[in-house]
DNA sequence: CTGAAAGCGCTAACAG
DNA sequence: CTGTTAGCGCTTTCAG
């Protein structure tokens, strides 16, 4: 910036000012130094400039998983958000491992950003003090802490109608294949689950649940499990869309028809769940969206102490594909 | 510091180097000092460390489309090598936006980055300067710098082994859907395609290619046109898996069924390859594996002027699945 | 309308 | 082994 300066003979002041572009520069020695800029290529160092304004313009996206395309929707909407907002998105993946995660999140401790959103459900321990919480937003899953509002889709809701569906169908034996049990989502779904059952008077057997991670592999293992019983459902609610593939896969591999044999709903409504084959029924959650409102959101709570602080419930949809059909005989 | 300095009773220099590890401080005086740390929850501000080391211990990697399952396990491979180098990593979405593509570009010119990783081709204008090149790393596709050294595959080889597998199985009539004529491996695995077919000594059909961009949509309305021909393909060498998927559900919309009918090949071999129906005979292009060799050879690159200048070539692989088969009759 | 100078939080050279 | 101090590049108050 002294370099600027002295090539368009003003002061580093006055370089700042024109470059932030306040009116208190004339329209002349503002055109001197905008050509000196743009003879030497200079750009005004962040780094510098964050220190000195302590706030960065920047925001942080907390991801368990990049590699999941659901959370990569989200992520998507987010962006959007944050450019409408005139922030800056950086993005982290934890892998699931909490030391990467506290890694990350120093990144907000140490002001190189100015607020985080956090996918997957999982708080970060340095981010617990008081303080911060109204620097944080959670996506999804909502987070172990009392300030942190999050934006998600009432899951219990979604299961339920998920279920209803099945059972207007005619299925009265309904298997259900949850993911991980250590998210709030995956109890909520399987209290939707069960909740349909029981309005419809269908006495729920224990044995048809089963529980992995969201994963191909879950839906594909814990399906053949539940093929081997002496009397195996006839129609599956799994907790996501990957575990839906890998049941179809599983069920397939048994020379079992989908819907025909057994029917299968998903939960996500991820960008694959239209081509798998049969295309699959599923519980649209709208990821792009929830990224979005989330994003919007962290910067609201950002801009003022104004700021709304509460979540916001998204709603989804039942979207119907060719994976369920009414029962057999 | 300061208030860890008087705490600890030193000076904030002893804070400094108790914090960098230096060697030059009594235990029982780091001992004082890593108490009054953990007591405050104090973290060091990562930009100031970064404005007065003039580097930031971190990397970013720059994709066009996080959605896109293939760049995602990238990324994955990536952070692993930059986290066993003592990187923190950035991700940034560019969208495809060219102007999203400069304004994350700033993060190297300012400072606040210490390298980049270019994935999906395209060179931001920033970043053009000779000086920055030795900073940055292109993965997959190639950049149109000199300087900046790209990780990939043999597309070429790759698109002629998927070919040659065709034509093993005894196809002469094999279709060709491509995807975005803008980036290089679109070419390649086209000139790989005719490489084969020419090899086998079969006459190149030009209406039996098509173009459009890496998306099940394009596999699906390319695949519709070649199904109306007078005489179809029998098999069809797709430039990516979400095209051959698109295509796959064309050909049995149209009740035809693969491989029984048409033969189709993909190329990437995603994470959902395997589980579609039929699971996808595919070019492996071990994407994990790109993204780690790409990120070590940036490391290896900031770290000394001894570094590689030259790119690497991963290995591919063909990965036979059942969606290819001989032809009908 | 412009300039001088202080200071954001940190590290490292230099002194002791 | 520890302290003092300059300075990384920027913004902004206070003078002029």
């Amino acid at each position: 910036m002294a370099d600027i300066a002295r090539i368009a003979g003003v002061s580093v002041a006055t370089v700042s000012r024109a470059l932030a572009g306040s009116p208190r520069v004339t329209g002349e020695t503002r055109e001197r130094i905008e050509a000196a800029v743009r003879d030497t290529g200079y750009v005004v160092n962040r780094m510098a400039r964050s220190l000195r304004l302590q706030q960065a313009r920047q925001v942080f996206v907390m991801v368990p998983n990049i590699g999941n395309p659901f959370h990569a929707s989200v992520l998507l909407g987010a962006e959007e958000a944050a450019v409408a907002a005139g922030f800056h998105v950086l993005i982290g993946n934890t892998a699931g491992d909490p030391a990467r995660a506290e890694e990350h999140a120093r990144q907000l401790l140490t002001g190189a950003v100015d607020g985080m959103l956090l996918l997957g459900g999982r708080m970060p321990e340095p981010l617990k003090a008081p303080a911060l919480q109204e620097r944080l937003v959670a996506v999804i899953e909502p987070v172990a802490a009392p300030g942190v509002p999050v934006v998600e889709i009432d899951n219990q809701a979604g299961a339920r109608e998920a279920t209803r569906h099945l059972i207007g169908l005619g299925h009265r034996r309904i298997g259900h294949i949850g993911g991980s049990p250590g998210t709030t989502a995956t109890p909520k779904r399987f209290a939707g689950y069960a909740e349909a059952l029981e309005e419809a008077g269908i006495e729920p057997q224990p044995e048809l649940v089963r529980y992995g991670v969201f994963s191909i592999a879950t839906g594909a293992e814990q399906m053949a499990e539940l093929l081997e019983l002496p009397e195996p459902p006839t129609a599956m609610f799994c907790g996501s869309d990957e575990i839906a593939m890998g049941a179809i896969r599983t069920i397939k591999q048994a020379r079992l028809r989908v819907p025909e044999d057994i029917s299968v709903v998903g939960f996500d409504n991820i960008y694959f769940a239209a081509v798998t084959d049969p295309p699959l029924t599923t519980i649209d959650q709208p990821a792009r969206q929830l990224g979005f409102e989330a994003m919007r959101l962290l910067a609201d709570r950002l801009a003022g102490a104004a700021a709304p602080k509460r979540g916001v419930t998204v709603p989804y949809r039942l979207v119907v594909r060719a994976s369920t059909a009414p029962p057999r005989r």
